[in-house]
DNA sequence: AAGGCGGGGTG
DNA sequence: CACCCAGCCTT
């Protein structure tokens, strides 16, 4: 705890802070879906798809997921594949099955009733310091803060604080000075409207402080510190791997997929059988020891790759070599593999790299 | 404390 | 290109 930073809140008048801030939310607050009830469920729905994830890329799966699985039970009730194909595109993938988990969880041991201390919601499978923050404020009123990278930006620069938000031990001394100038009567309010000050007006880069609510309550407006806040260190550099993948069809309009194992990357999502290319021979000889290996069929591909697909993840790089084939009298034993209809494919949650590939192979 | 984990928007 | 986004989990 550095608790030089946390003299800085005596800089701020607390009350008129919260008056300000509050009162520009209710003016400009956006109409969100999430907001229109405190259904502690949407909420908490909401909260997980909101994980690192914008606003505006969020709203329409959250109307989709609350149209199909509208309730605590119908999510828990439901089938996995179902949900995950609801969550298609919008990645961490890990988020859903956690939330399914701690869904059912709450179905079963708590009668489906959204529990409202800290130390059971925190104790839910993917419901960290932000969540629960999060979910008990705006759904129950309860004062606790709830800090993401919105809110460790915004009062870096009100309080002057300058611990690196990079470091996870930074994110104590924000949740510190919240407890200190957090609204009693309205935490649910206050914290979004942090976030929401976040989004619109004390962006990363440009902040407006001249449309700012709380430009007089601010140390680095007053500084001229803005744009040296908040101090956070780079991240590392990417990997970089080069995959083959292979569309492999029958006469009968068939096509080959196989799903991802349950653990890891992409966990649980269909995609076409690939390999990662050690370099040793060529991509095309490469894949096809590798269908002969894992699937035990011999395939005729193509001389050359129908597509080269790239594909960015936040931490690395697939470059994807692209085969079409044909395969008679498929009788693989890869046990996670299928045959599926060409028309069917699309009813599989795949990762949106094999959605590329798909959307380059389903015509030729 | 550090790294894995998606995908898209922005300058 | 790099950085960022209503973070959490594992090691």
């Amino acid at each position: 705890m550095n608790f030089s930073s946390l003299n800085q809140i005596e800089k701020v008048n607390a009350a008129q802070f919260q008056r300000d801030l509050l009162q520009w939310y209710e003016e400009e607050k956006r109409d969100l879906p999430w907001r229109k009830d405190k259904d502690p469920y949407k909420i908490w729905v909401s909260e997980i798809m909101l994980q690192q994830t914008r606003v505006d890329t969020v709203i329409p799966y959250f109307e989709r997921f609350i149209d199909q699985f509208p309730t605590v039970k119908a999510l828990a009730e439901a089938e996995e594949e179902d949900v995950l194909k609801a969550w298609e595109g919008l990645g961490y993938y890990s988020r859903v099955r956690n939330l399914q988990a701690a869904v059912r969880e709450v179905h079963e041991q708590y009668g489906g009733r959204v529990p409202h201390t800290k130390e059971e919601i925190s104790s839910l499978k993917g419901v960290g310091p932000y969540t629960s923050g999060a979910i008990l404020s705006i759904a129950y009123g309860v004062p606790e803060p709830a800090v993401d990278g919105n809110v460790m930006r915004v009062m870096s620069r009100i309080l002057s604080i300058w611990d690196d938000i990079a470091k996870a031990s930074s994110r104590k001394v924000f949740e510190e000075a919240i407890r200190q100038l957090i609204s009693e009567d309205d935490p649910s309010s206050f914290n979004q409207a942090l976030m929401e000050l976040g989004a619109l007006i004390c962006t990363p880069s440009s902040p407006a402080c001249l449309l700012c609510p709380v430009r007089e309550h601010c140390c680095a407006f007053h500084e001229g510190t803005m744009n040296e806040l908040p101090v956070k260190t780079k991240k590392k550099t990417m990997r970089h791997l080069h995959l083959a993948a292979a569309v492999l069809k029958t006469e009968m309009g068939e096509v080959v997929i196989q799903k991802r194992p349950p653990q890891g990357l992409l966990a649980n999502l269909w995609e076409f059988p690939n390999t990662e290319l050690s370099g040793i021979g060529s991509p095309k000889v490469e894949l096809e020891l590798f269908l002969k290996r894992e699937y035990e069929i011999e395939t005729k591909l193509k001389a050359e790759p129908i597509a080269k697909i790239q594909h960015v993840f936040s931490h690395l790089t697939w470059d994807i070599d692209v085969y079409e084939g044909r395969v008679t009298d498929y009788c693989s034993v890869k046990e996670n593999s299928r045959l599926v209809k060409a028309e069917e494919v699309e009813t599989y949650a795949f990762s949106v790299s094999h959605q590329k590939i798909w959307k380059k192979a389903k015509d030729e």
